[in-house]
DNA sequence: CGATTTTAGTTATAAACTATAACAGTTATT
DNA sequence: AATAACTGTTATAGTTTATAACTAAAATCG
């Protein structure tokens, strides 16, 4: 009777009674991890029925869209180490969704191709991620979306000049 | 003289002349990522000195900003599981940035206290990542930032309800 | 030309991060 | 009192990311 205990909490105090994060949510970059977070589980979830996760997913795109791409302009676009994307293509490669040419102008280099059947998954992972943009977005405005794009774009530029 | 070979290219041709990423582009998502990698890197970088990482630095802000937290709902905020949690706390606690506090009203648990050193350290970082942000931000206004800000709570709201 | 340097792809390996299951001790439920 | 649920922990395996070293081929330069 002396003890309303809030929304049926026992008796044992359970530490504060509501998680402040209101220093982070002082930083861009805290609502920017949140959201990704988001935007990778959702992401992923998509792909799954299609055996792609996001960087594969992203590989294929950029193969499909860029014939005759080399290993390392991809590896350079994905922004990940030409070693890591080794293992990336063998598994696109082994699904046979695209084939490493031989260069006949540079032994040393592959060029990449996709496959029919890598074409394919390209157009039914694009309807997926479109979906997928389209849940997570929520009805969000076109013009909130180019803010969030002129925006993301700013802070990717100024990593590259100076 | 017959092939003026576009700034100063070589004889092999290099495969595609610029990596075309222009599909990508139309997901949000990309260009999220691209940004958010470019914070994570920058936000690393600034936070090295204090010998701090952005998980273990977010896990001292919400602990001094949230005095007599405990564990586990320390990592729903951070959004870690449980286990993983122990580590970071593992390593806060030895270097004395923080306390385990047992609490008397319940055995099983822990209060997690910032130390004297810890909420120095907190400041020192707090100035840190306010620089971060300000540089990689670069000069953006604020109506852009709330816009960001609004578009990523849409987005971290969309996966809890329905 | 021939020696040296650079590049493309690869392998191996380690480090960091994440997810899962199982456990002891404690508290809550019935 | 018996059972279920919760807190922190350990162990472990899977993933991702970073680094160094290697082969083969091409570019550079004396």
């Amino acid at each position: 009777m002396s003890r309303p205990a809030a929304k049926g909490r026992a008796v044992a105090e359970a530490g504060v009674a509501r998680v402040s994060d209101a220093t982070l949510c002082g930083f861009i970059g805290y609502h920017m991890k949140r959201a990704f977070n988001v935007v990778q589980a959702d992401l992923n979830q998509a792909l799954k029925p299609l055996d792609l996760r996001m960087v594969t997913y992203s590989a294929l795109v950029l193969i499909v869209d860029n014939p005759g791409l080399r290993q390392s302009q991809l590896a350079e676009a994905l922004d990940i180490e030409r070693a890591n994307l080794v293992v990336i293509i063998d598994e696109l490669e082994g699904r046979e969704l695209i084939t490493r040419d031989r260069v006949p102008t540079d032994r040393r280099a592959y060029a990449l191709h996709a496959t029919l059947a890598g074409r394919r998954l390209y157009d039914r992972a694009l309807e997926a991620v479109r979906d997928h943009e389209r849940r997570i977005l929520n009805g969000m405005d076109e013009e909130s979306k180019q803010a969030v794009i002129r925006a993301m774009s700013v802070i990717r530029r100024g990593s590259e000049g100076g």
